[in-house]
RNA sequence: GUCCUCGUAGCUCAGCUGGAUAGAGCAUCUGCCUUCUAAGCAGAGGGUCGCAAGUUCGAAUCUUGCCGAGGACGCCA
């Protein structure tokens, strides 16, 4: 193979890169091999300019002062030595676009067949350890479709990181402890109560509303395991019911988790004086009072004197409160002791799920473990802003204080998980989302979701007629892609060929809704392919009288679903073999 | 007041760690089903990339300032 033999791997930009650079340092011996020359090679964006573009000659002719003319003949010459490539231009101000030549695809074609369950994805984690803690909706009640972003951009991270040789644990941090769980438990108790004595007293303003919990202790009296007055024991049910609701909430959007943290357990191995000890010793840890805020006005705020964490001497803009005026432990400590937990389990990376509101609550995070001496940790949060529901065009206002959520269990009968999850993550993370009902159930180019799978419904389709017409496209046929040279094929395989720098560039940053763009425009690629065989018989897949071009076709298409496939895979969407 | 995120076509949004004439869907208009799935395709119109400077051969992308939207800002979790 003419690939192997050249260089090239699977990121044939990347391959390209790498071959122009030795060329650079084989002829100009004076160049320092030390210096990162940062040079691109991509797929521009119209074809005329060739099938990648680099800038190498604008680039280093700056770099190091040599004549444009000087380098760009030397480049050229020896980039054509290279049987892979066919023609290379100079164009101003310094750009060289190059063409693959034809050999060179479908010797590419053939590799990336050969590989394709594994295509795109790498090893580029080499075996890192990650943690990425998601979701860890407090154990309250159901899932609501506020946390279904968050829910669904972690787990898909974590696959996506998973394929390309990251070790990753998911993680739910259960907070179970808290003025919260306690209201929660005063809300059952109030239930069973109700129940036991045959009255109907109204919930007080501190507790939980929602049938839900009418219906835990609904259930624990009728059966009841324990005395309830039992508090201790009575939170700690309210808590495993509620996660078992969640837990039910989870399966159903096929997300999953490998290990549930438990905030009550980490106070018991006695993380937190652990902790705060280990502050104390490096005198982080001091008695005293903040500045005035300034959200505050000057009527509602006294100093006063508490424990507090020195996080500005960390890069954070205040130092923080970790106890208490009443004496208890904020929720700020213990969260500096559960990531101390979390680094000190032996992760490389440390990746945090949170909410747009969070966002503040980052530096300080961070300075705890600056404290703690983790500095070689890496610690990254994405931020998942705001969803809001629309339905008939109007926004579905949420309000935790009326309980009025819409429930997961609600709407996932109408709409399947495999939209709810593809249009979760049609938005960068950190952008508003807008989750318009109607259009998830739109069965049109609206639904993204739908658009994707048809492209690999339509092939699958095609596959079951060539086997009927007995039209067989197997490995051995793999000769035959020579035949593809239209330029409506090769845009195809062109699109192919980027899929392994769609992955790189997801993982590197951490942004799984790059996948679910490419793949629309890849089926888009697709369907204009097909159609293109109903105006003009030429380009009809199955025709009969040229067998080697219906046989190359059908690896191409192939192709394309394995690509599909492997990018819904990630997404943990099915793919659909019939629509 | 300080900090964070965002501002791209009428609407909803992409824009590949600075590249060439800024892209898609929806909506509007025009075509395409006797033949491989029309949940589709082809074409047209529609943009001072919030505004203004700066860095650069080159800026939607980086820097600064302003305008606008959302969020965060001591003992909530």
């Amino acid at each position: 193979m003419i690939l192997q033999k050249a260089g090239i791997k699977m990121n044939i930009y990347k391959s390209t890169k790498k071959i122009i650079l030795n060329i650079l340092h084989d002829n100009f011996k004076n160049l320092n091999k030390e210096i990162d020359i940062k040079i691109t090679c991509e797929q521009p964006k119209k074809q005329k300019f060739g099938d990648v573009s680099t800038n190498v000659i604008l680039v280093v002719s700056k770099m190091f002062n040599i004549e444009k003319k000087v380098l760009s003949e030397v480049l050229i010459k020896n980039i054509l030595k290279n049987k892979i490539f066919k023609k290379v231009n100079y164009v101003d101000p310094g750009f060289l676009n190059i063409n693959f030549s034809n050999p060179f695809w479908s010797d590419f074609f053939k590799k990336i067949y050969l590989n394709k369950l594994n295509y795109g994805f790498s090893n580029i984690g080499k075996n890192k350890k990650i943690n990425i803690e998601f979701l860890s909706a407090n154990p309250t009640g159901p899932l609501h479709i506020g946390h279904l972003r968050g829910a669904i951009f972690g787990d898909v991270l974590a696959k996506l990181l998973s394929k390309n040789g990251f070790n990753v644990t998911k993680e739910y941090y259960v907070n179970d402890l808290g003025v919260q769980v306690d209201n929660l438990a005063f809300t059952i108790d109030h239930h069973i109560s109700n129940f036991t004595n045959k009255k109907d007293i109204t919930l007080s303003e501190k507790m939980y509303k929602g049938e839900y919990l009418k219906k835990i202790a609904y259930d624990f009296f009728q059966n009841p395991p324990f005395d309830y007055k039992n508090f201790e024991k009575l939170k700690e049910y309210a808590v495993n019911s509620n996660m078992e609701l969640i837990k039910k909430d989870l399966d159903s959007i096929g997300v999953s988790f490998n290990k549930y943290i438990s905030e009550k357990n980490n106070h018991k191995m006695g993380l937190l004086q652990e902790v705060i000890e280990k502050l104390e010793k490096n005198n982080d840890i001091y008695f005293g009072s903040l500045e005035k805020p300034k959200s505050k006005n000057e009527l509602g705020w006294k100093p006063i004197k508490q424990l507090l964490f020195r996080s500005s001497k960390y890069g954070d803009k205040s130092d923080r409160v970790v106890k208490k005026s009443n004496g208890d432990w904020t929720y700020f400590a213990s969260d500096i002791a559960y990531h101390y937990n979390k680094v000190s389990r032996g992760y490389d990376e440390i990746i945090n799920i949170w909410g747009a509101d969070h966002a503040g609550y980052i530096d300080r995070v961070k300075a705890s473990l600056n404290a703690l001496g983790y500095q070689n940790t890496v610690f990254t949060v994405k931020l998942c802003q705001i969803v809001n529901l629309i339905d008939k065009k109007k926004v579905i206002k949420m309000s935790k204080r009326s309980g009025n959520f819409v429930l997961v269990s609600e709407i996932l009968p109408k709409i399947g998980k495999d939209v709810l999850r593809f249009f979760m993550l049609t938005r960068k993370n950190d952008a508003h989302l807008d989750f318009d009902l109607e259009k998830c159930l739109n069965e049109t180019n609206e639904n993204p979701s739908f658009y994707v799978q048809y492209a690999y419904a339509r092939i699958s389709s095609l596959k079951k007629i060539a086997k009927q017409k007995n039209i067989k496209f197997d490995e051995s046929h793999l000769p035959s892609i020579k035949k593809l040279v239209s330029n409506e094929e090769l845009n195809i395989i062109r699109e192919i060929s980027l899929w392994p720098k769609i992955i790189e560039s997801s993982v590197a940053f951490k942004e799984p809704h790059r996948i679910v763009y490419y793949l629309i425009e890849l089926s888009g690629k697709f369907h204009a392919y097909w159609s293109l065989g109903k105006s003009n018989s030429n380009f009809k897949i199955l025709s009969e009288d040229n067998s080697e071009l219906t046989q190359a076709r059908l690896l191409l298409l192939e192709m394309v679903q394995s690509v599909i496939r492997n990018g819904l895979e990630i997404l943990t969407v099915s793919v659909k073999e019939k629509m």
